[in-house]
DNA sequence: ATGAAAGCGCTAACAG
DNA sequence: CTGTTAGCGCTTTCAT
């Protein structure tokens, strides 16, 4: 009770192994009867084809890698992205693997793998600015792409990503808007495109007000946003507003603000950006910045699947973010 | 400038492939002479085992999939759960694929994948009772194995999950030692385990003061928790706490108290379930279970490693949660 | 302890 | 249009 192979559908509908593979592929050339009594061999057998056999043949893997960099954060967009990529995918008939890339033996391992060939592609997902895995994948001469920029590596890695400076303008400008004179900023941490892009467009807004004195750096966590609120408090009593670089963050900016008896948006208006589960569930909602999450995702496999299928180079984009505005500012 | 094969390791180092086979399996009986002229061969020509040619002979997959089904999706607990599970894979060289089982032609997508053995075994993660996919997955006759268990398949399909009645009861007597008196419940949908055992635990401790007036189901969603926290205050306005069996449905329940004017916790203490991102990002922080989502993860991908390996079978575990004490209760 | 050889299931090039 | 055939790279008897 084997499964059956090639070779039985062939005896079954009587014709050779040669003109099951070709109907199996879509090769036109194939008689349609011949076509039929394959397929009706191929359903009775309840064949299936064995994809470790095709693919040596092929010299192909059938799959592409995802790899997520370690560092902490509990991002509840991962699997949004996740989610998307496997839909995309397998309308291609690409099977998602998973991988780690936390410590030197992970990064390891994802490069045994990809460079042994077990993959067709590489999806990078919050991939750190200098991570050294990342200039040997791409030295291997395999599809690599990354959702979300790679600091550094913005021209030799295609992305996809959402338009960080754009987004945290659309904040910063309502912010403005709303008649706040002293707006401070919580950025992410400075050696990701979050960080830097999103502390950019603020500054693209306020100018010469966005002085170093209303700028605090965070590393994405609920506890840096509250001791980043707690310096900006301390260093500047009287600001009004204050625009955290993530929902997680600016619900950690809104512990403190309400510790030190500010009120929220009267006292201080909070921003946040991602749109994440997190921030329908703080006190107020927060106003943040909704990422395309979904088409960002879709958009990098897309570009993933250019480089697979032979484009020379492709072009990295950039997609619009929309302002949510809740209670918080 | 191919890859080198297992061929060119036998060129270099002046040996067969048989042998070379041998020490890349660990095998026994090769002299040491050989085994370290192989293994310089294999350094200096950096080679990397096929993995395609190695599971076509060997008639295997070298894979797990890991079946998602579909909605409550935006679950903060499903990147730890994959994190652990790629961990213990990968110290077997097993790799992970993703598949999503959202619709029907979702769900024949994996059976057929499955079917055509390309995987060696099924990790199923918040699979819903009366799924079809199951039966059938486990009819296939390959190593099916859940995160949590599958409702109403909890004797055929061996599961790691967390004490889910445990940890409810846990909550519900530290809301009575609190001195609560009139204590409700929101639940997540009964056809899930978190849903029913989360509620048993609750009655287990209640016993007939869990009363129907003051249990309200929701579906897991922070607007489900809202919902249902003003159903229960218009009919039992002097309930002095509630549990919600998720921290998100829990924050729901903290807007609505707020709006009514409730305090928490002197007026209400509220209760959650999970210590996810939300937990400690409302307010004020929720007082919660926690569930050791590394572990169920791992012991999971042990009960699958088991079944693999041959075992006739393997016995389900349910790993303790602890209580978190926080603010609102 | 090791070499030789027979495939694993499939595709693709080559005749016809 | 279709049958035949030569591998893809590796493991695994079977001899030796």
């Amino acid at each position: 009770m084997k499964r059956p192979t090639i070779h039985d559908v062939a005896a079954a509908a009587g014709i050779s192994r040669g003109t099951v593979s070709r109907v199996l592929n879509g090769d036109r050339y194939v008689s349609p009867a011949a076509r039929i009594a394959i397929e009706r061999a191929i359903a009775e057998t309840g064949y299936v084809v064995n994809r470790n056999a095709r693919n040596l043949v092929r010299q192909r893997a059938g799959s592409v890698v995802m790899v997520l960099s370690e560092p902490p954060f509990e991002d509840p967009n991962y699997t949004t992205t996740i989610r998307n990529a496997i839909r995309r995918l397998g309308e291609r008939d690409l099977s998602l693997v998973m991988m780690i890339a936390g410590d030197d033996r992970e990064r390891e391992q994802v490069l045994r793998y990809v460079r042994g060939g077990h993959a067709d592609g590489v999806f990078l997902l919050s991939t750190h600015a200098g991570d050294p895995m990342v200039d040997t994948l791409h030295g291997a001469g395999i599809p690599v792409v990354s959702c979300g920029a790679v600091i550094g590596r913005e021209t030799v890695i295609p992305y996809a990503a959402c338009d960080e400076r754009g987004g945290a303008r659309q904040m910063a400008e309502y912010l403005v808007s709303r008649g706040r004179k002293k707006i401070a900023m919580i950025t992410g941490p400075m050696d990701t495109p979050g960080g830097i892009q999103r502390l950019e467009g603020f500054a693209d807004v306020l100018g010469r007000k966005a002085s170093k004195k209303l700028i605090e750096h965070g590393d994405w966590t609920h506890a840096s946003g509250e001791t980043a609120m707690a310096r900006l408090l301390e260093r500047v009593p009287d600001l009004d507003a204050v625009f955290a670089a993530s929902d997680v963050m600016a619900s950690g900016a809104l512990h403190t603000l309400r510790a030190a008896g500010r009120r929220v948006p009267e006292d201080v208006a909070v921003g946040g950006f991602d749109d994440s589960s997190v921030a329908i569930s703080t006190h107020p909602p927060l106003t943040t910045v909704r990422q395309p999450l979904g088409d960002v995702a879709r958009e990098t496999v897309r570009l993933l699947l250019a480089l697979i299928d032979g484009a020379e180079r492709v072009d990295s984009i950039a997609l619009p973010t929309s302002l949510i505005v809740r209670d918080s500012a």
